[in-house]
RNA sequence: GGGCAGGUUCCCAAGCGGUCAAAGGGAGCAGACUGUAAAUCUGCCGGCUCUGCCUUCGGGGGUUCGAAUCCCUCCCUGCCCA
């Protein structure tokens, strides 16, 4: 354990946004160091989908720098919140998963959580074991605890009653399901979004009323996705994937929003924070910090290697329009032509560029398809395919290269 | 249980008998430009065998030459009353 206090609050207090309250982490802090008992520190992810993304290891990240602190690091797979989902910062009911879903999402939760924590000295539950259980007295007991009013007066709730979309009932209980969790696990501190905030508080307030010395809410930025309006997020399709391949996660960093930039330094790497601000001062060019930010970003995931390779990639796709080294094949047969001639829009669809011939249609006459590099306007053209010729859709993202299927 | 207001294309939101595949905004896509897949500007943004045709405006059934727009019914939501 680091037995340095002001170095350990210097970490701790690193992008989080509030800690309710701090002088009350303080005191625990010190508590911990001298008795060299370390706090634990919760953190609970719903598995309500099958990836972790970027969003989700600001919170993880900080849950890393507790264990590298010397404390103790408590997972919760929501593995039975996800059933309800978390109302927090949305307007309306999440859909239902099933717990099949949810099974199969908690477990590659954990192999990618693996990326960011030190599993093995993680300790990792799942909320099913103690939530499953409750019967209605118990969950009566729960409620009990909480107004109607305390509830309804949070953002959200609020917000969905005056535009007038629905509120489950069920919906109400997430803090308290949450809360109770910090009873179970025990937990010293809790880590959250903002967004979290009602719930981290929840918590307290039921901990309290255990007898239990309430836990530390510690809540951290929600991370804006690649959109740079919304949070991160897998239904908004706006977020970087832990297990995204090194060249795309390089060139969504690259695609965020200049003004992003200092949030992600701040909560995605560990630069100190006084050169962040260098790096966005006058005179840095803004591309080339984002370059930065995007090797740091993928060599984190992928290593050195790879995120050099990616900006080679980057460089050479996107800055200087050259084809990238490797291109996919797409098989050409027989069947897909016409009198020894391929219609041009046959051959996009066939590749899986687009899911419409519409679609199709419109990107040539935008001008965005090239064969062999020569830009097709016409949408009817059609013509004698080669092996080894290179269709182009789009600037950056579909490329082909064509090889006639020979007679088997 | 009663009264009222609503359910429109990915999201928000206009339309309220023909000129509606349906205004506007957001997201998305493409092109130009550039310091980058930023910003900005322009175009696109249901499907198809695409100068035309087909399927959409909560579900079903009507009225009409013609309906997202009118009527009936069912489902769903909100508000008020009980």
């Amino acid at each position: 354990m680091i037995n340095d206090l002001a170095l350990q609050l210097e970490t701790i207090k690193r992008g989080v946004v509030e800690i309710y309250s701090e002088e009350e982490l303080v005191g625990k802090l010190k508590r911990s160091i001298a008795t060299q008992k370390p706090l634990r520190v919760k953190l609970g992810i719903d598995p309500t989908s099958p990836d972790i993304h970027l969003g989700h290891t600001v919170t993880l990240r900080k849950l890393r720098q507790f264990q590298d602190l010397g404390h103790q690091a408590v997972l919760i797979i929501g593995n039975f919140t996800a059933l309800i989902g978390d109302p927090s910062g949305r307007d309306k009911t999440r859909p239902q998963i099933t717990p099949e879903q949810i099974e199969v999402n908690a477990r590659t939760y954990l192999e990618q959580v693996g990326l960011i924590l030190d599993l093995n000295r993680t300790e990792i539950t799942k909320n099913a074991d103690w939530l499953g259980r409750l019967d209605f007295h118990g969950i009566l007991k729960l409620a009990s605890q909480i107004t109607v009013a305390r509830i309804l007066e949070r953002d959200d709730f609020s917000e969905r009653m005056k535009k007038g979309t629905p509120i489950s009932l069920h919906e109400t209980l997430y803090p308290l399901m949450q809360g109770y969790d910090s009873i179970a696990v025990k937990a010293d501190v809790e880590l959250g979004g903002t967004d979290q905030t009602f719930n981290l508080l929840t918590g307290r307030d039921l901990q309290r009323n255990e007898g239990m010395e309430p836990q530390i809410a510690m809540t951290t930025p929600i991370l804006p996705g690649l959109d740079g309006v919304q949070k991160m997020s897998k239904s908004y399709g706006n977020y970087i994937g832990l297990k995204d391949e090194p060249n795309d996660m390089f060139g969504k960093v690259m695609s965020i929003p200049d003004v992003l930039m200092k949030d992600y330094f701040v909560l995605l790497t560990g630069i100190p924070i006084n050169e962040i601000a260098g790096l966005l001062g006058p005179g840095a060019n803004p591309r080339d910090t984002k370059v930065k930010l995007a090797k740091m970003i993928v060599g984190q995931r992928h290593g050195e290697k790879a995120a050099g390779d990616a900006e080679e990639y980057f460089n050479r796709v996107f800055s200087r329009k050259e084809l990238p080294e490797e291109i996919p094949d797409v098989l050409i047969s027989a069947g897909l032509m016409d009198k020894g001639k391929l219609g041009l829009i046959k051959l996009i669809m066939h590749c899986g560029f687009v899911k419409s011939t519409s679609d199709a249609r419109r990107l040539i006459e935008q001008g965005a398809v090239t064969l062999d590099n020569e830009k097709v306007l016409d949408v009817k053209h059609e013509f004698e395919p080669k092996n080894d010729m290179i269709l182009k859709v789009g600037k950056k993202k579909h490329f082909a290269r064509l090889k006639i299927q020979t007679k088997e």
